[in-house]
DNA sequence: CGGGAAGTTGAAGAGCGTCAAAAGTAGTGG
DNA sequence: CCACTACTTTTGACGCTCTTCAACTTCCCG
């Protein structure tokens, strides 16, 4: 997040041109990916930058939907509530990852900040105007959207026919590549989310997710630094403990 | 299906200009909705029927994603594999549903006939070539997408957070819904998958699926008429046995 | 009718949840 | 800087829900 302070700095000296957006490390991905540098100019117009503390809300289920957020920097977690407080962590986010698509501008989740959170917001009312102007956006939207809906189906098939064990083998692995994609390949990966967090989010217990780790520390999988930090020992047993595709196939991106 | 061929009929007898999407009875749904009688006849143009007997597959996972569907009539189950063969069921869908969405071009799931199927097939290419005229038919796929994500996600809340009778309840209750918006509101529920198939959605085996039919017969909550037949005695029970929110919120629509 | 698949029912077992307590970690103020 | 408190994580013992395995019944289609 510092980081990022000094770019928006260095961005809003060199002139009156060089748009906030056009120094952001997540320009290239997400929908500002496919935007030139007028596009992205008009883009930064509207765009306004949010940050949050570890566990504060971004919005809550059946707010209304005014926004969309780009995430800068930092992990945040989208879930929802059963009637009598059951919570089911639908995905976590993290840098360039998209938040806030909805039907009916109304979200049908909620966000929370996970570790502490830089955002871009856009007004949905002006993005939807340039949209109409530049429909390659919108385009860029549904590819995402697909995205995250081939992921949705993935975790479908973790929640309703993984063990426990290849629950989280699969969280690990997905973290894992999440990690080497934006950073260079290397060493431990960081969790920044609790136990209970991840167990909201593979249908387990805090208990479950705890034993499972021990347990994979115990055949030699894994390393655990701290409890939020992680090195793979066996990648390769990793892979196969996923119960997932025999082959080394590419599990989908989104969303983890 | 014997009634779409006698509409199909009565439309090219009328005249060549009465393209066969004219008269489909998925018009004004799905994407064909936002579309007007020119663009319809554009797009019949590029379209062809397909019909499916019970059990055929409309395609594999991993099978180059060269077409979009739609469903005219029957129902078809979406599923992923495990590498051992576990079967996770993501979805089932009925008329007027999309099939299809594809990310790189390639199909990240199985689709099959649960009963007879007729759907419409446009070729991914020819559709692109339509987009770039018709922007509004692309918005109108990502609202698609967006509903079909909210409704992945209700589905992920019930494999990873809700006890049998709920997952039962919870899918006896959307599906109750679906056949009251498509056909009128009335009596019994037909229930065309198998108790296997069901399982495969929920996250159960096939006995615990029986067991809870069995369990809501016995205590009154629904009349079971065939295994393939339901009504639904006690309503307001089954909204409550969902474990939903409290209130009576709408739910997702798509993909079941 | 008859044979095979689909569905139902029962008994036993396993995996994960629940409850409880200990150990580790972090944040706060003296 | 250390002690105190509160929270998170880990570990253990036990119990329950759902699965597994098996037998029986019903349904469907030739």
């Amino acid at each position: 997040m510092a980081q990022d302070n000094i770019l928006d700095l260095a961005a809003r000296r060199s002139g009156v041109d060089l748009s906030p957006c056009a120094a952001c490390p997540v320009r290239g991905l997400s929908i500002c990916g496919v935007l030139d540098d007028e596009q992205i100019r008009r883009l930064s117009d509207i765009t306004s930058e949010v940050t949050l503390a570890p566990g504060q809300a971004l919005f809550y289920e059946q707010d209304a939907a005014e926004h969309l957020y780009v995430i800068k920097t930092g992990c945040a977690r989208v879930y929802k509530l059963l009637a009598d407080g059951r919570r089911m962590v639908t995905g976590f986010l993290f840098t360039s990852d998209l938040v806030g698509l909805a039907e009916a501008g109304i979200y049908a989740y909620s966000c929370e900040a996970v570790t502490g959170l830089a955002l871009c917001r856009f007004p949905r009312a002006k993005l939807q105007t340039m949209f109409e102007q530049y429909p390659h956006m919108e385009r860029r939207m549904l590819e995402i959207a697909t995205n995250e809906l081939a992921a949705a189906q993935d975790q479908m098939v973790l929640l309703g026919r993984k063990t426990a064990q290849e629950k989280l083998a699969s969280f690990l692995y997905l973290l894992m590549l999440r990690i080497e994609r934006h950073s260079g390949k290397g060493g431990s990966i960081t969790v920044p989310m609790s136990r209970g967090d991840i167990a909201d989010h593979l249908g387990l217990t805090t208990e479950s997710v705890s034993r499972c780790f021990t347990q994979f520390r115990k055949i030699g999988l894994i390393k655990l630094d701290t409890a939020h930090s992680v090195t793979v020992l066996d990648r390769a047993k990793l892979t196969e403990m996923t119960g997932s595709e025999d082959d080394g196939f590419e599990p989908h991106s989104a969303a983890l």
